[in-house]
Order: C-alpha cells, then sequence, then structure tokens
DNA sequence: TTAGGAAGGACCC
DNA sequence: CCCCAGGGTCCTTCCTAA
C-alpha cells in the first residue's frame, strides 16, 4: 500500500512479496545463516510451492494478515489523532517500576546443541559432514550446515529442499539415538548447574551463578568455554552458547554466534538496552512471522522502535502483548531456571499425515489406530484425560478441533474412539465430502492414571476442584534435591517477577474478516446422535431389574445400581448432552428430529471497536 | 458476574 | 508414502450454566 492504490494491479506482486518473505521462513533472521543467496532461493521456493494447496492456504492466511493490519494501522491513525499523554505518563511509570525489578546479579547461560540431530547422524557416519544432509523426511528436521549453504533448512519441505540442493541427503528420525546423546550432554551440563532446565532435548538453560561463586577464578566467559569443552570431549557434540543475566537474552544470545560459539551480554542496565535497541523483533522467542509483521506495519522492526510507540501498545495490543512487548524491549526476562520435570504436562496426544482420506470406513478406521496410538502413549504416560480433542486438517489444510469434556478420565483405545466418533460424525456431516490429510486426537484434563476418578462419587467431588489431577512425577532418578511445589511457587511470588515468559502470541483483536461460507451444520448433531446409539450398548440401562437404583446426575432416571452400567449409562447421557436439543423428550431414544442451529445464529454481530479505558 | 467448555491460532523445537 | 511434521503450551474470544 505504498505508491499506488490502485484496485489490484500489482497488489498480488505485493502481496506475493510478504508471502514469499514468510516461505522464505524465519531462518534468514533467526538462525545466523546469511550469505546465502536469498533472492534465488526466495525463488526457488516459491517457485517451487507456488500452485500446491499448501500454498494456496498461506495465501489465504496471508490475505487474513494483511486485512487484519489493516484494522491495526487504522486504529493506530485513530488513535494518534487524540491526545495520549496520561498513557505516555502510565507506561513511563510502568516501565520505570519495571526498571527497578530488574535482577543482574544471575549468570544465566543458554546451550544449544548447533544441528542436533545431524550432528548426531554425522558421529555414526562422518563422512556425511562432507556432503550436505538432512534428517526428516516430508519436513526437514534439521540439516548440517552443509547443506545450509544451499539455503536448506529445517522445517522445509523435503521437495523444495530437494530442488534447492539436488545432491541432499535425507535420514530417517531416530530419536533414541538422539535421547542418548543428548543424555550425555545433560551429564555435563548437571555438574555446572544440578537444576539445570533441561528445554527440548537439544537446549538448556543453566544458572551458573553459584558455580562461579564456586569457582572465583573462573569467569561466566571462561565458565561457559570449559561447559562447552567438556560437552565436546565428553559427547562429541558441538554446542553454542548465550551468558546473560536473564534467560531471554541468554536464548537470543546463543543465537548470535551459532555454530560452535559463544556471546555474553553483559549484566548492566546499559548494555542490555544497547542490546535490544538494535535487535530485530523476531530474534525474540514468542514473536513469530504474525506478530513480526504485525509489529513491522506500525513500524517496530527493532526492539528500541518500541519506545517511541509505548504508549500505543496498550490500545493496539492486548494487554499481555503490550506487558510483553515492553519486557523484551527492556531487555527483562526470568532470572531463574528449574528442572522441568517440576512442571505438570498439560495434555498428551498424536496426530499423523496422510494422503488425501475420506469415507466414513477409512476414517473411522484412522480413528480408531489414532485412539490406539494415544492409548500407549496414555499408558506410556501413566495418565488418563477428561477431556477428548479431535484435531483434523482438510486436505485444504484448514484446521479444525472438536473437543468433548467427558468428565470421567478415560485411557484405553476402546473409550477413546467412542468419544471421539460422535465429533468426527459431526465434522462428517460440516464438511460434506470430509477429505483429510490429518487427524490427530489429544487428551486434556489430565489425571494421574493410577488414582484417577473411576467412580461417580468421586467425579462430582473433583468437579468443582479445578484440575484435579494433582499427580507429580516424581522421577527421583536424578536424585537431586526436590523441592516442594509449594516452596517453589513461594519463591516466585516471593521474588516478585511476573512470569510472563513464555507469552504466546495469538490473533489479538481480529478485526473481523467477512470471509465465511455458513455451512449447514444441521444434521450434525442427528449424526451424532446416531453414533452415539449405535456406538456402544450405551442406552442398555432402561431394562434392569428393579432392585436398588440410582438417579442419572444428567437425565435423572433410575437405573440400576451397578457401577459398569451406571457409568456407561453417564457416559452417553454426557455425551448426548451435547445434542441434547435434537432430542425432544428427556426419555426415549435420541430420534434426531430437527437440529441444532446453535452455530448458525452468531452470526457477525458488530465486533466491538477499541476501547480506550478513562483514565483517572 | 464468573468459571469453565469449546474453537481457533500463534509459536517453539 | 504426503510432495510442508508432530508434540506441546498458552492466549483470546464466544458462550452458557451457575
Amino acid at each position: 500500500m505504498a505508491s499506488n492504490s490502485n484496485p489490484d494491479p500489482n497488489s498480488t506482486e505485493e502481496a506475493h512479496k510478504s508471502l514469499r518473505h514468510s516461505l522464505l521462513g524465519p531462518s534468514l533472521l533467526k538462525a545466523g545463516q546469511d550469505r546465502v543467496n536469498q533472492q534465488k532461493v526466495g525463488e526457488i521456493i516459491y517457485n517451487a510451492s507456488k500452485g500446491s494447496k499448501f500454498f494456496k492456504h498461506e495465501e489465504r492466511r496471508d490475505e487474513q494478515l494483511t486485512k487484519r493490519i489493516e484494522g491495526i494501522l487504522k486504529r493506530k491513525k485513530e488513535l494518534e489523532a487524540l491526545d495520549l499523554s496520561v498513557y505516555v505518563k502510565k507506561v513511563d511509570e510502568q516501565i520505570a517500576a519495571l526498571e527497578a525489578s530488574r535482577d543482574l546479579s544471575q549468570t544465566i547461560v543458554h546451550v544449544d546443541c548447533d544441528a542436533f540431530y545431524a550432528s548426531v547422524e554425522e558421529l555414526d557416519r562422518p563422512e556425511l559432514k562432507e556432503v550436505p544432509m538432512a534428517v526428516g523426511g516430508g519436513v526437514l528436521t534439521t540439516c548440517n550446515y552443509k547443506a545450509r549453504e544451499f539455503g536448506v533448512r529445517s522445517g522445509m519441505a523435503g521437495y523444495i529442499a530437494k530442488q534447492l540442493c539436488p545432491h541432499l541427503i535425507f535420514l530417517p528420525l531416530n530419536f533414541e539415538k538422539y535421547g542418548q546423546k543428548a543424555e550425555e550432554v545433560r551429564e555435563v551440563l548437571a555438574k555446572y548447574d544440578p537444576r539445570y532446565e533441561a528445554g527440548s532435548c537439544d537446549e538448556a538453560f543453566l544458572n551458573i551463578t553459584k558455580y562461579l561463586e564456586e569457582h572465583p577464578e573462573m569467569t561466566p566467559d571462561t565458565a561457559t568455554e570449559q561447559i562447552r569443552a567438556e560437552v565436546f570431549a565428553h559427547a562429541k557434540i558441538t554446542v553454542s552458547a548465550g551468558i546473560a543475566p536473564n534467560a531471554r537474552l541468554a536464548k537470543i544470545a546463543s543465537n548470535q554466534n551459532k555454530p560452535n560459539g559463544q556471546f555474553r551480554i553483559q549484566p548492566t542496565v546499559d548494555a542490555v538496552r544497547t542490546f535490544m535497541s538494535t535487535l530485530p523483533v523476531r530474534k525474540v522467542n514468542g514473536v513469530g512471522r504474525v506478530f513480526e509483521r504485525e509489529l513491522q506495519a506500525i513500524g517496530i522492526n527493532t526492539w528500541g522502535d518500541v519506545h517511541p510507540l509505548r504508549h500505543l501498545l496498550q490500545p493496539l495490543f492486548s494487554e499481555k502483548l503490550a506487558s510483553f512487548l515492553l519486557n523484551c524491549h527492556l531487555g527483562l526476562g526470568r532470572t531463574h531456571v528449574h528442572p522441568v520435570d517440576e512442571y505438570e504436562r498439560k495434555s498428551i496426544g498424536t496426530e499423523s499425515t496422510f494422503s488425501d482420506l475420506r469415507g466414513p470406513d477409512p476414517l473411522r478406521a484412522k480413528l480408531r489406530s489414532t485412539a490406539v496410538e494415544l492409548e500407549k502413549d496414555l499408558a506410556n504416560a501413566e495418565l488418563k484425560g477428561r477431556t477428548v480433542n479431535l484435531k483434523v486438517k482438510l486436505h485444504t489444510y484448514e484446521v479444525y478441533t472438536r473437543q468433548k469434556a467427558l468428565g470421567r478420565a478415560i485411557c484405553t483405545a476402546e473409550e477413546l474412539y467412542n468419544a471421539a466418533l460422535p465429533l468426527l460424525a459431526g465434522l462428517e456431516v460440516e464438511f460434506r465430502p470430509l477429505r483429510l490429510r490429518l487427524m490427530g486426537l489429544r487428551m486434556t484434563q489430565l489425571v494421574d492414571a493410577n488414582r484417577g476418578p473411576g467412580r461417580l462419587e468421586e467425579l462430582f467431588k473433583n468437579a468443582g476442584t479445578a484440575g484435579a489431577g494433582k499427580r507429580k512425577r516424581e522421577r527421583d532418578d536424578e536424585g537431586w534435591e526436590v523441592w516442594p511445589e509449594e516452596e517453589f511457587t513461594q519463591m516466585k511470588a516471593a521474588s516478585g517477577e511476573q512470569e510472563e515468559d513464555i507469552l504466546l502470541l495469538s490473533q489479538h483483536e481480529v478485526v473481523d474478516s467477512d470471509e465465511e461460507e455458513g455451512e449447514e451444520t444441521s444434521a450434525a448433531a442427528a449424526a451424532a446422535a446416531e453414533v452415539a446409539v449405535n456406538s456402544k450398548n450405551a442406552n442398555a440401562p432402561e431394562q434392569a431389574p428393579e432392585e436398588e437404583r440410582w438417579p442419572c446426575p444428567i437425565c435423572t432416571r433410575m437405573l440400576p445400581a451397578e457401577d459398569a452400567l451406571f457409568n456407561e449409562h453417564v457416559d452417553f447421557c454426557l455425551s448426548r448432552e451435547t445434542i441434547k436439543e435434537a432430542v425432544k423428550g428427556s426419555s426415549g431414544p435420541p430420534d434426531p428430529p430437527e437440529k441444532v442451529q446453535q452455530h448458525q445464529q452468531q452470526e457477525k454481530r458488530p465486533r466491538k471497536i477499541y476501547h480506550i479505558p478513562l483514565m483517572p
């Protein structure tokens, strides 16, 4: 929208530019790899992906984003016409407070393995070091530096990589191997900080403050060099590291000198803020493709650019986001690290991609196999879940999820399948011929499999208390001092640092894109009902002898006082809840009359415009 | 009003 | 074999039951 404001002569050109940029991926900024003829690479990638369904989908998303950005710009314009001095003042106070909370006393190190998977493979087959090589199939998980010279990068489609680098060698993933190697690396890290925080197997945070105290002869730099050297000696793996007064900065720093190097950000306000002032926004962890574009649109390219616009952050984005931006601008971040197993897992699931799948039977077969997979994972983790989540990706790459709270924790493939089937059935009706390229199942509301509420009484007892499942992983295998959870949170509270760390962005204020096509979701519930009935003998309890009886908490019907049967019925009722509107009476089998319109009537009502809260 | 369910996304590795 | 994964976390918005 710069020069010519014509309808759409060159607009496609414009659009493709940003798209091309996004296709090029984060590598050009995130990773330190430059010096590649990015023009050429971009061209190749663009041409290679052009016309594919994936590309089409990306285009649609890109258009949406563009629209959203227009909205943001409009609001910005409106805001600038107002007198926002109060805001400036308020934000400045906020900044002062943040600044006052700054803690530069800790020395945090972020250790990051270089092209981890590829490096591990090279250990087994040294000859691979000399040639471009990548790990992964359809999508590259990672690739060695030789391959990167061709513009190949992790996260790239395999066939595109092949075009960039015809001789590229592909290796299959071998997680066993990587896991072992990661363990070797960690053995070294633990010596410097027993409470190191392992990220995803190829990276970790260490707080070496204590270590430095105990080794006065060492500096942060020499200590880190020693860590890296020792890792290399022990695991034959080269790592990069970042040293900084907080985790966020350390993470950024470790990327600064990527292949086998390290970088330190001095623990002074000056050094930190100077560093941030020229740092591209995308370099920070929570800023991805989308947010980067939004920020750039309003004139924020580096973190230094935030300051002049600081008063617009709040009204333009959400509160959380505004706070996040300020924190980054100031170069603040968390100053503690702790073992990941003091962490509660929130969900567990599995998904898989396949070629165009359609038809009731194939889809059900896939659902079944997915359920079987998930059952294994659940068993492995000794977990049950109380909410099923079905995820589906159409052949057009559009993703939809349907979830259902069950009110009871389940874990067997059979249960999973039965719980998810109605969801699938609903989708089948929503999208006439349902054509999928991906299906996934995920459980949330996890509880410990060993003492999950299997009985109804507990169910209702727990219903109120959120997050009833309080199982903690007690892997004492490490043997390190295990801090009680409370103590930990107390400390956190006491230290007064706000934990807005891994803040993730999302569509802050969708300004509304009116491109929905009202689908006829009509028969969905009907089908779901049908399935629910057919799926099992869930409607049996009716004809039971009349001895002791319990009332169903859902439909109030009296039921035989027999655990299995009773639970089964309640399950049925719970699942029926969603479609209860389809059922006229509360008695009798659900014969689907006319269906719920719930989804239809929620139209597009006028969205509330931003509002500026009145300042006192 | 509020809490929690549901759906959609952004982002990370 | 698919010619752009899979495992997770967290944030937002909408909606409804209590």
